[in-house]
DNA sequence: CTGAAAGCGCTTACAG
DNA sequence: CTGAAAGCGCTTACAG
């Protein structure tokens, strides 16, 4: 691999010039340029990122975190959207963006900081899978700007997040005003906050109908289809089962309707059930599934645009909440018994 | 951010001292090396990878190049457990994932060589998403080490690749064995050469049985699941439609089910369905689906290794193919007029 | 066991 | 417009 000083010694100029053709800045003549360029054409010459690095003092390089738990996680459609989008605007700024995904907890802050603190990347974005709040302060005290796709519960904290809140909100309604009021509740032993916030949707809006949140009703998967199932398993069994589930994300919703058709049940006529992110998947089951929508391209694009505008010196955006939307399709409808 | 000056400076010793105990170096006495770790630890003191990069000639980093021109590639529940498995290796080595994903068929060439030749990266997984072949000769002059998930094409290239001939064999057989003889193809308008296997098994399975490909039977899909409706639309409409059809993805299974449903026709009594990569989606549809297994984790491990045998210098391992497998589902049944 | 010095391959003022 | 020199922050022989 050639480097700047063979170009230089080729081209018969010095290594300041042959950094001035490669880095397009003015000051070197239209004959000198061309014949470097040619030069650099011929050796198939490209700058070392690393050296380049060193002394610029970036790296054109941003972190994407994840700190997952969960296999399942990272097979989420709607991690993927995210993924999407963080890329597309990655890519617009000419940068790459490099994957740590830490296992543990306790590994997952110790490798988001040392990423942080080491200078492999300019910045990252941190997707908030689980409750980041262990690691936060140590993130504070970095230097390296990042951004988190959740909530920043340190209002220094730029985030952008879906409005988890009014999305359980609205699909809560949904239910109440088709006539549920036994209704269960698949929720996560991951805590990301987006869940704190969809619980406290449903919450509130099963007060405003004057019901109380059953805890009988409520159960625990981690976003797996397979835990869907089984949480659902456990609901229908109970003592007095709920003719509503609202599934906090659509890979637990399908695993539900799987346990529930084992169970001899109809969706929508014996139970209706409610998802969360509308994966592509979500239409393709007879009926297809009522959820909520969750803009997960926008957040990743929101994000990393977030995270360039911090790297260029902007301030501190307030934290950004993307609309929610219910969509109503065929897994919802009355109870059996109106 | 401190560095290795910074700490020799406070714990009064040299660079190649602090040097020697951030690497784990013998020749230091335990008393010094006491010293220097409580400075490190006091100062949160990390390395510059940039630095060490470029002294050491190696940046632990992995190039992953993904040259999709589909998003639809980026979303496939197989390409992301090829992901996990890729990662998991790097994880063990200590390695990060540097995400390369070009758009266009032109800028992928050049950005996967941009990235080999740059020394951003120690060697790099190329995933086979299409045809590759337009930039396999620009790799191959490459000193980076580089594996492909896909096929060699040419002998000098290390590949890994599942053995979609075998898998789409087996299910080509199944669906002759069950009395098809009007079989369908969903193909794909990308061109891996994994999709070319798949269609030599289902070609030699046909001729086996003495029957001919039918190019009226032949669709093709962009592997998504609106595609594979499309296509299925376009199949079950024609002169004489076929009473089985191989998707060669599930996705587009999926959606072809979904076509076949809103065209009256029950799966499998009225039309047997095929599918390939076995997502986990694959059996929560009623019939769950019959479809080709492929080892989508084992993939991603295997590559990644093979990677590392090369990074350490270890001589050409032959091409691997991992098994596929037939899991016969409820989707195929005899056809209707046996 | 310890440290001075050169080197990795760029970029950036600065002088000419 | 052009180039000499210092510097980015490490590691690596080598000498002591």
């Amino acid at each position: 691999m050639p480097t700047i000083d063979d170009i230089a010694r080729i081209a018969q100029v010095s290594p300041a010039t042959v950094s001035k053709v490669v880095n397009n800045r003015p000051y070197v003549s239209a004959e000198t340029r061309a014949r470097v360029e040619r030069v650099i054409a011929e050796t198939g010459f490209v700058p070392s990122q690393r050296a380049r690095g060193l002394s610029r003092k970036r790296s054109s390089i941003l972190g994407l975190i994840i700190p997952y738990t969960s296999d399942q996680l990272f097979l989420d459609p709607h991690l993927l959207e995210l993924m999407r989008g963080i890329e597309a605007v990655a890519n617009e700024h000419d940068y790459n963006l490099l994957l740590s995904t830490a296992r543990e907890a306790v590994d997952a802050a110790s490798a988001c900081v040392r990423m942080l603190r080491s200078d492999m990347i300019d910045g990252a974005i941190i997707v908030e899978t689980n409750d980041v709040q262990p690691f936060a302060a140590a993130l504070a005290a970095e230097s390296s700007p990042w951004v988190v796709v959740g909530y920043a519960q340190q209002s220094a904290t730029p985030a952008v997040h879906a409005d988890d809140y009014g999305g359980a909100l609205q699909a809560t309604r949904h239910l109440l005003r088709l006539g549920h009021r036994r209704i269960g509740v698949i929720s996560s032993v991951w805590r990301p906050f987006a869940i704190e916030e969809r619980e406290r949707g449903i919450r509130d809006a099963l007060s405003e109908a004057g019901v109380a949140l059953d805890q009988d009703l409520m159960a625990l998967g981690d976003f797996s289809i397979e835990s869907g199932g089984h949480a659902g398993r456990a609901l229908l069994e109970g003592g007095s089962p709920p003719t509503a589930i609202f599934a906090l994300n659509d890979r637990m919703a399908l695993g539900l309707i799987r346990a529930a058709a084992d169970h001899g049940l109809r969706v929508p006529d014996d139970l209706s059930v409610v998802g969360f992110d509308d994966i592509s998947l979500a239409t393709l089951l007879t009926p297809a599934l009522t959820t909520v929508s969750q803009p997960g391209f926008a957040l990743g694009t929101a994000a990393a645009s977030a995270l360039f505008q911090l790297l260029d010196g902007a301030p501190l955006a307030p934290p950004a909440a993307l609309p929610t939307d219910l969509i109503v399709r065929g897994s919802t409808g009355q109870p059996r018994d109106l």
